[in-house]
DNA sequence: CGATCAGTTAGCCAGACGACTAACTGAAAT
DNA sequence: ATTTCAGTTAGTCGTCTGGCTAACTGATCG
């Protein structure tokens, strides 16, 4: 459990930046120039490109050189993993929730069996 | 500007901390002082002070003291809208690809009828 | 009361981050 | 062959991050 996960700490580092969601999001569209992902955000040219290699590095997208554009698409295995990891962890904390509710239901039944004093 | 940083922004980068990781973990098995959620990492208590700091800004869990010892819980709204956010990210992405899935076949189906060359 | 123990504050430090400008590379267009 | 244009490299700057130690606070135990 205190395992190292690099590729978690990129992919949520990548995604705890606007920006890269921002292009992320954009990529949802279908795959897209540099310029083109870049061209909504007033920023300088090498801050966006390293926000395009934060993304690649982290294996949530894929670039390739094609003449002198560079194509970026969405990578689904490394964004579903991602997600994979916080559902299980939603997952056993549900459960926990529920197994609450369950022994609170619980109280409440026996409390209005036992029709005796009650609590706030 | 790096001051106001919306819930998401400060969630996944909460989330990109391999100890917060673990934190978390361990707080799915049920609400734990300090001390326990912090017992079995080699750090200094004031390292894992700003963690649980930081996890707590974030929103993904909640504190509250008790006498001298500070109880952690995990915050179940907090987490499972960060899941929503990717789970739609995903729906988006998902689709797409079913779409380039569904013409690759296509292509397939008038190859094996055509009978024609393809690529790789 | 005095000691102890849980958590906290304050301050330090090296390295990562996110932004910028200026200058370079190399494909495409004229 | 030049120019243009997309992307790239290199270097700077201020802030944030994640780690540390040392010293403090304040509840609990003897």
């Amino acid at each position: 459990m205190t395992k190292f996960q690099p590729d978690l700490d990129r992919r949520f580092h990548a995604l705890s930046d606007p920006t890269r969601r921002a292009i992320l999001a954009r990529l949802c569209l279908g795959e897209a120039s540099f310029s083109d992902v870049t061209a909504p955000f007033a920023m300088a040219k090498p801050t966006l490109l390293k926000h395009v290699r934060v993304l690649e590095e982290s294996g949530l997208i894929r670039t390739r050189k094609t003449g002198r554009s560079r194509i970026c698409a969405l990578d689904a295995e490394a964004l579903k993993a991602t997600e994979d990891w916080l559902s299980r962890q939603i997952r056993q904390w549900e459960a926990r929730l529920d197994q609450l509710d369950a022994y609170v239901i619980q109280l409440y039944k026996e409390e209005r069996t036992a029709n005796d004093d009650g609590q706030s």
